[in-house]
DNA sequence: CATAAAAAGGATAAAAAAGTCTTTTAATCT
DNA sequence: AGATTAAAAGACTTTTTTATCCTTTTTATG
């Protein structure tokens, strides 16, 4: 359902959330250990959140990765789509095309409330 | 949470269900259209299936794979166990190890009990 | 203005997953 | 018995995902 990639990328930012504000940059380097990400994957993950606008960043001394109260409002969905794609995560749980409400298919009813309700968690 | 790989034996087994039975061995080559799974693949997955005791299969003429009545009994979730191993369902969402009721990860009450409800499902 | 700190970017490597092909073994049917 | 049919097995290839390394660009600060 998640990626590895996206369930890092999550973990950074919850620690982003955490630990980190406009006055308060964090850098990738004291991230990672307490993430257990590769530090350089990690790098590259939060570039491209930060790319997307989903997580906030600046260079230099005094740089790193932080949330300002605009990425507050992001959901764990936000993340997910940028990292697997929307397709990913709103497919099918079978990975049939066109399976929805009106054509389900066999396994819809018994796993796709279930989906739903997952969905909306991250949202 | 499901590798392609578990969908696509889900799938097959699904049409075995559906089709066959002793007296109604099914080829490969029958299932695999209908599916929309690679032939030589799926021969490959329910193979793996087959030498688990979860589907069964004889070879030669009038051969091929079916379920016969204790394969019945079998859940998704011992096709899911087979081919992507016990872990990847019941590891953390978060890909924590140690993470459980007692030990919850932030993203624990969030989404747990929905993957609960999804296991539920599969057994 | 020089310097150092940090992210950004590009290129590559390693590992895992997905998919293919060929040979072997077993069952069935003349 | 011999030919044929179909799965079983395993080696091999391709693709995708995960991970690393190295260079460039940006920026704060002394």
């Amino acid at each position: 359902m998640l990626s590895n990639s996206s369930k890092y990328a999550i973990k950074g930012v919850l620690y982003l959330a955490l630990n980190s504000d406009e006055d308060h940059k964090i850098l990738v380097r004291d991230i990672y250990k307490v993430v257990h990400v590769p530090e350089a994957y990690l790098a590259k993950l939060l570039q491209e959140l930060s790319r997307h606008g989903i997580i906030s960043s600046t260079r230099g001394p005094r740089g790193g990765f932080y949330l300002n109260s605009d990425d507050r409002r992001r959901t764990l969905m936000d993340i997910v789509k940028v990292i697997d794609g929307e397709k990913r995560v709103n497919s099918c749980v079978m990975g049939i095309r066109n399976c929805d409400m009106n054509n389900p298919c066999v396994l819809h009813k018994l796993v796709g409330s279930n989906k739903t309700k997952f969905i909306r968690v991250l949202e």
